[in-house]
DNA sequence: AATGAATGAGATTTCATTCAT
DNA sequence: CATGAATGAAATCTCATTCAT
């Protein structure tokens, strides 16, 4: 009993430590390019050492795998209560969210387009990934079931992802522009695409 | 006159060697991550100095913009080949012909993304890639229309940049598959979408 | 009596967990360079912690010095083999004997050229290091004494101790050579060495 | 012409350059233990900057390499100066610069041992090592053969310099003796070592 | 006496950029 | 204009040692 106590208030602290990298590493994240944030950084936002870092993670790919996911964990949520309802509308609902949540979260994006993009994981930071991929994609694949699509609604929920990310990776940076505009643009954009595959499947299930 | 002369050799001599390094930073591009390549690379590949770089390009930003206007420059000219008999299957054309470009261009695409995703080009550089942009929107605008979309044509355009833009992004280095595959894959997912558009506005003409 | 038991306990206890640790460190040492050895790994292959090196130890250089030690006890003990019989044959033995356990203890050889070339030992490590030092050469004055040497007896042991440390450090880790064809090598460098010194000896003797 | 002399300034002041880097290194060994030697201080020390090393050496190993060798150099001099005259007094003058020699450049000592003993050693730095221990051979050869010896020669230059070296490793730095004392030491030991061999030979050609 | 997480100085190496020739 | 050596800040990661529990 008091083993475990001991152990478990160990392991609480850990956790604490954990949480507090990553919370810093996220922060800094959100301040500049997510490549660029340094250890020492990190180190001296947490308040920790860099060695702890290294305790903690095994390199720094780790360290933004793990900010990655638990980003990830929280869009899974999102899109779970944006299905909730299991409503038709569920499916813009999602869309809307999906781009207004990216657009807040530019790290999380840049990080998933960066993992994405240049390769380069360990086997089990790219296992990882992929069983979040699968995560989301399951959810879209529900969503776009429920916007009307009968085939092929995996490659659809594919599609559908795709073009989210697409607008995303194309405008919500673009220059020129303020913010406030972007994000009109991007959830037009997200409109459009769920408006037109709606209406494509209406069309085809009329007879 | 002479000088005249004089004056265009020298040109001609600069642009000859501005083409050197561009297809030497090409060249190191597809064989590797293109941050990855450093300034030494080039100059060596291009057989000139390092100091050469710089007296062409104010830093290794420009040349990189420079590389990449180089293969918009080609993608407009492929656009504008998958558009030239104005049929309405020109659309579909365009969408696989843009895939297989990126895919054969990752470099290219992944650059864009960079360049999109983290800003920081000089006003200089900000107005050739908007320039770029505008001039691949105004043919993707052009397609959409031939494929029967009437409204927000503009919009639609953009969104089909997104869409796939988002494709390739989303799919084109997906771990664990093979090549052949990730553009099959892809171009499915075109396909998709294509069809999507294509039958919305099938369905919206019909009365 | 009871504390005494207990105490002995203690110290039994606490002799085994140090053989634990030293043992560790050897099996180690036959792995990697000992300066590569960290005290994390001699730490989980012992199963102890690291803190509890340092309550054994108060240093890794003492930890070092241990290991070094056991295996000085361990040749002492291999000379007096050799040296049994006293016959003048024991000379060469105990040469080919002393280049056979180097070689097959280089760790133990590295350690030795790096505790008395580097020095940095503390009083006590190189108190200890002085006692062991003169105890083969003890052996080896016997040693040269059987094989015929009479004047200098002492000096004639340094030399022969260093002939044969010098062999080691010259050739068991030449490159290009396989370790057989080193060992022959050395073997044979040790028979001149030792051979040398007998004839001189005999002449010296027969008038 | 003008080309060969700008070319020739150019090459001489870079050879200038890697000079003032090897001396700083000597001289920064002489003082500490030469792994503990780091780029920083060897760039202070030179007056340069730490990118200057690297654009000289490709590394750490590459720069203690070349020290040594200018080192092993030296000493091929020296030797051949020992056996000028060719008499067969030259075996013992060679001995005593020897141990002089390394008794005075220990620096040199610990790098030949390190490099020797430690491996790892590039195919480039270990046929360099391979050349300058050849050249030295052929001249303790010569050595032995001007002292009597007839047989195995090659074998005896190799006993030779590895009883010289063993000398050094055992005792330069025995502690608890002052310098003056451990050199005298060694210099007796290096002539018990060749009166031995003088004596051997000297007696198997008296019929 | 055992534990093991925290520490943080310190090491090597890289590379865009400059500037004297 | 071309050249290319010099620059030096910066980055990641290591590891012996400490110390509170």
């Amino acid at each position: 009993m008091a083993l475990n106590t001991l152990e478990q208030l160990r392991a609480e602290e850990r956790e604490i430590r954990r949480k507090l990298i990553t919370d810093a590493a996220r922060e800094l994240f959100s301040k500049k390019e997510f490549r660029e944030v340094t250890t020492r950084e990190i180190a001296r936002s947490a308040g920790v050492s860099v060695g702890t870092l290294y305790n903690h993670y095994a390199g720094l790919d780790e360290l933004f795998l793990d900010v990655f996911l638990e980003s990830a964990g929280e869009i899974t949520g999102l899109i779970d209560i944006a299905l909730t309802d299991e409503s038709p509308d569920s499916f813009r609902r999602l869309c809307r969210m999906y781009i207004n949540y990216l657009n807040e979260n530019m790290t999380f994006f840049k990080m998933m387009s960066r993992f994405i993009l240049s390769g380069g994981l360990s086997e089990n930071a790219t296992g990882k990934l992929n069983e979040t991929m699968r995560s989301i994609m399951d959810r879209l694949e529900k969503a776009v079931r429920l916007a009307g699509v009968e085939n092929e609604t995996r490659k659809s929920a594919h599609a559908i992802f795709s073009g989210l990310n697409g607008i995303v990776m194309s405008y919500a940076c673009y220059p020129g522009r303020t913010p406030a505009e972007l994000r009109e643009h991007m959830l037009k954009l997200a409109e459009i695409i769920a408006t037109t595959i709606e209406a494509a499947h209406a069309k085809a299930s009329t007879p």
